[in-house]
DNA sequence: ATGCCATATTTTTTT
DNA sequence: AATATGGCAT
């Protein structure tokens, strides 16, 4: 035991500023009783801060360090909880601290430490500790291999995409359900396929075991099985004194169950979340876990509930809690707050996307000059491509950005080429790895590609054989150049970053010949050769790569620097824990929010009002819905002006509108008046709704 | 066998 | 808007 009890009030002074609920929270099964505890976290009610002081406590405590394991949404939620949790020891202990936080190794996403844990464990469960692991795209590119191999893409009548397919196979496993469950509630178009389905998924698993490679799943399956098993097991269940989950409303039935094999009878776990927060079941994500927590123990978790929030206006909270009430099913209370200051929230009508650019970007500019710097306001939005026309006036008015979400710079097809060379290297059964690059050589298609890897299949040593291969019979000379590429990246595995540049100077010619605009895509392979260098080998770099890729584009070819100023950009999504002093969310309007996409059923539009309530909810100070009354739809040329007279989102119905600010923008300009648009409420197009029957 | 063009279909959010 | 597939020229 370190030494608290040695001074009575030195450790006090880090719980003292904790509210009570908060304190119970961190104070809990501190010593002899350590049973499950639920902590139920509403939004801005300071949960990351009583995580830290948990871990932090519990480490003052004696904790090891090395013994507990800290799971997180994404890698920087776990970068910043390790660095609160080094603060709050370091003021506690002092110069003591720096040894002791800094064996805190076991913090990061679910996927990330499975993938350490199964390659820990990767000879014992017959597993070549040298696998690779595929993002989505990768596994949706076997899974078509596979899809073609079975001749399912010349059926009578049309068979899912790869990319249904996979989904499907991806919910089957995190969800924990047969196939017929799965296709009957999420996916009613394509029951008639269960049977060639399962047909294709066993493939797909035999293949990936074939490559040697993992996908996301597997990073949850694989370790399931681990701690399902005895031996391991064991061994598992052992290594971790604490386990802690944050935002466990988002986590599905595979990851559950992971927690419960690892500690059957709960002692020393901790979750943490707000069911009115989860937004993640189209990733089979369920609030069951949550709500099933306490009393899948006996005796039954204790739950604490944190309901005072610390982020918010009164206006703002107010609002946003009207909005969640409307909700069919709730669990957990409204939010307080004792910050009764500010005005109501904006409900801003505007007339299309470009003044909703427009009015946002004059009210950053205009926050800007009272002192608020661009990074503490954020544009949200439900969908990536909605921010397109924001950016076109960011750029023209010189304003720095970083977009969060949507499209990442490893999907880029060039990153993909270049990353897909090294992961050859590394791994080359990995089929999907090297039917990209084969296909890069001029005179190489499919046909060749797979004649050439199903030799290398067959070898105890694929790079080796690559040699004795003829060239194909169009690829010129290029044949050779390719072959003693490989050999060397296979020899040189340690020469690491060098053998990345061996690679792009490799790839460089090809990628001329194949884009028009090599130029642009050169500047993206020199960034990638940047990030290499700060990681300590190839291995290290595709895996951690593949499980947090670099999540924010900008409108600069690199990444602002720190010390410069910039507004963000994110889907909701991928706001998830954050928070800004002013908010601005784009198309409040029904078919954004609510996506018509996914108005099936009764259970997806409630996901998608969490979603609004999560938007609302990362607003300090200031918060502003804008509700365009023409909102262009997808899916058309380029040119095209289709577009929806769009409605204000049903899940701010008039009944809720006194929470509001109603404007609308520009304000309506009269000769000789200043142009004050105050409590105006939002005309009924009628006119539009008539015209739109017979569109 | 490969590469290019025309046509039909799907459709967000992310580890 | 992006992808999947089939047909046709090389």
């Amino acid at each position: 035991m370190l030494a608290v009890s040695d001074s009575p009030l030195a450790p006090a002074a880090y719980l003292e500023k904790l509210n009570p609920e908060q304190r119970l929270a961190v104070e809990h099964g501190v010593g002899a009783a350590n049973g499950p505890l639920l902590v139920i976290a509403g939004a801005g009610s300071g949960k990351t801060n009583t995580l830290a002081h948990r871990v932090a406590h519990l480490i003052v405590n004696g904790a090891d360090p090395r013994r507990i394991l800290l799971m997180t949404f994404s890698r920087r939620a776990a970068a910043e909880m390790t660095r609160r949790v080094e603060r709050i020891c370091r003021q506690v202990m002092g110069e003591k601290a720096e040894a002791m936080t800094g064996a805190l190794n076991w913090a990061g996403t679910f996927h990330g430490i499975g993938a350490r844990l199964i390659r820990d464990y990767a000879d014992q469960i017959g597993l070549d500790p040298a696998f690779t692991i595929h993002d989505r795209e990768d596994s949706a590119d076997l899974m078509n291999l596979v899809r073609h191999e079975l001749g399912f893409s010349r059926t009578e009548t049309r068979f899912p995409t790869k990319g249904t397919c996979l989904a499907i196979y991806s919910r089957c496993v995190n969800a924990q359900q047969p196939i017929e469950e799965v296709l009957a509630r999420v996916f009613p178009w394509c029951t008639s396929w269960a049977k060639e389905l399962k047909q294709l998924f066993g493939l797909y698993v035999e293949a990936k075991q074939k490559q040697n490679v993992l996908d996301y799943d597997d990073l949850l399956l694989y370790w399931a099985q681990m701690a399902g098993d005895g031996a391991i097991a064991a061994d598992l269940g052992n290594r971790f004194d604490h386990v802690l989950v944050d935002e466990y409303q988002d986590t599905n039935r595979l990851q559950s169950s992971i927690l419960l094999a690892l500690k059957p009878d709960g002692a020393g776990l901790t979750v943490v979340g707000d069911d009115a927060q989860s937004i993640y079941s189209f990733r089979a994500a369920t609030v069951r876990n949550i709500l099933d927590f306490p009393a899948h123990f006996a005796p039954a978790a204790r739950i604490v509930t944190l309901d005072r929030n610390y982020r918010s206006t009164l206006p703002i909270l107010t609002a946003a809690n009207a909005v969640i009430e409307k909700a069919s099913e709730r669990f957990t209370k409204n939010l307080w707050t004792d910050r009764d200051s500010g005005g109501k929230p904006a409900l801003v009508s505007v007339r299309d996307e470009a003044d909703q650019a427009r009015y946002v970007v004059d009210r950053i500019l205009e926050n800007r000059e009272t002192g608020a710097l661009l990074k503490q306001q954020a544009v949200l939005f439900r969908t990536s491509s909605h921010s397109g026309q924001l950016e076109v006036e960011l750029t023209r008015r010189t304003i720095p950005f970083v977009k969060f979400g949507g499209l990442k710079f490893l999907d880029a097809a060039h990153v993909k080429d270049l990353l897909a060379v090294l992961r050859f290297a590394e791994n080359p059964r990995d089929r999907v790895a090297g039917f990209r690059i084969l296909q890069l050589l001029p005179g190489v298609g499919p046909s060749s590609a797979q004649r050439i890897l199903d030799v290398m299949a067959a070898a105890p040593n694929p790079i080796a054989t690559l040699a004795d291969l003829p060239a194909p019979p169009r690829s010129g000379d290029e044949w050779p150049a390719f072959v003693s590429l490989m050999a060397t990246l296979k020899a040189d595995r340690a020469d690491w970053p060098a053998s990345l540049g061996l690679a792009r100077r490799w790839y460089e010619p090809h990628l001329e010949r194949i884009h028009e605009d090599a130029l642009t895509r050169q500047a993206d392979l020199l960034q990638l050769e940047q990030i290499a260098s700060g990681y300590q080998s190839r291995e290290k770099f595709l895996t951690e790569l593949t499980l947090d890729p670099p999540d924010a584009t900008s409108d600069q070819a690199g990444v602002p620097t720190l010390d410069e100023d910039y507004l963000i950009l994110s889907t909701i999504h991928s706001a998830k824990g954050q928070e800004w002093k002013s908010v601005y969310v784009l198309n409040v309007v029904d078919g954004a929010i609510p996506s018509d996409l996914g108005t099936g059923s009764p259970d997806e539009i409630e996901e998608e009002r969490r979603l609004l309530y999560v938007a609302m909810t990362r607003a300090k100070d200031d918060l502003h819905l804008i509700v365009p009354q023409k909102f262009f739809v997808h899916g058309q040329h380029s040119k095209g002006d289709k577009h929806v007279y769009a409605n204000r989102t049903r899940f701010i119905p008039r009944e809720l509108g006194d929470h509001f600010e109603w404007t609308s923008w520009p304000p309506p300009a009269r000769a000789g008046e200043t142009a004050v648009a105050a409590s105006q409420p939002v005309r009924l197009d009628i006119g539009a709704r008539l015209r739109d029957m017979w569109s």
